[in-house]
DNA sequence: GACTGATCATGG
DNA sequence: CCATGATCAGTC
């Protein structure tokens, strides 16, 4: 453990911790994870020497960041689990304080340009979600970012049940991409998974299949769970009341 | 409140 | 551009 200025200035000491090595098995995560349950974020940050926004404005992915960090995962922005030696994928999931769940949660892009995965089995999208940790974060829409309270970590992978729905989403918006039918592709369809636009922008554009075989460009889509889904998954394994 | 399309930051 | 991390915000 180390002292340092803090961030702003001279003005306070605060002690400051190097990141966690990577959890070594998955009891080791899930001890660590329920080890932040009734933690307010900025008594995380605090640790990391990290100043907490006070919203997500213009921070949209800073609860998964600190947490990761505060988890000790590795893969940054790399195209792999979270946790690399246990794979298992990190996602904080914003609750109300009822548990109801607050957001969408994104899975992956989807290819959009006939490399899209040929089976359910093969895919991006059950190989991402064959075991995640889900860490609620308990606050309502005006709770200020540091404020908010870290829940109770759930380790998950698919019931068959909930791989049977997930896997029937997955055909039908998979034929319908083969098939180029771009004008599908947006959120309207799928109980479970559905297909939103993923970009930075609404004007960016990549290349894809159209209906006809031919290249068209057309804003990027990503692969994401209903609140529908996500909320049964948390019903499922917690203990209400 | 649910839903859907739009958006923000960062790194390679 | 694509991937990582997601939430924002308007409309129904």
């Amino acid at each position: 453990m180390v002292q340092r200025r803090d961030s702003d200035g001279a003005r306070a000491w605060s002690t400051v911790e190097p990141a966690p090595p990577p959890p070594h098995s998955e009891d080791e995560l899930v001890r660590r994870a329920r080890a932040l349950a009734g933690r307010r974020l900025e008594e995380v940050a605090a640790r990391y020497g990290l100043r907490v926004p006070p919203d997500q404005r213009r921070h949209k992915g800073f609860v998964g960041q600190l947490l990761e960090t505060a988890l000790g995962a590795t893969a940054g922005n790399r195209a792999e689990p979270d946790f690399p030696g246990l794979g298992v994928e990190l996602k904080t999931l914003p609750v109300s304080p009822d548990g109801s769940v607050r957001e969408s949660t994104f899975v992956c892009t989807a290819p959009m340009d006939g490399t899209l995965d040929v089976t359910w089995e093969a895919s991006w999208v059950r190989h991402k979600l064959a075991r995640v940790l889900w860490l609620p974060i308990v606050s309502e829409a005006d709770t200020p970012l540091p404020e908010r309270v870290i829940g109770g970590a759930i380790l998950w992978s698919p019931s068959s049940d909930e791989d049977a729905v997930l896997r029937a989403d997955w055909v039908d918006l998979a034929d319908r991409l083969a098939l180029g039918e771009l004008g599908a592709a947006n959120a309207s369809h799928g109980v479970a998974l559905q297909l939103r636009p993923k970009a930075a922008r609404a004007t960016d554009e990549a290349w894809m299949l159209g209906e006809d075989g031919e290249w068209v460009r057309d804003n990027p889509r990503g692969f994401y769970l209903r609140t529908s889904f996500t909320q049964r998954v948390l019903r499922a394994r917690v203990r209400v009341g």
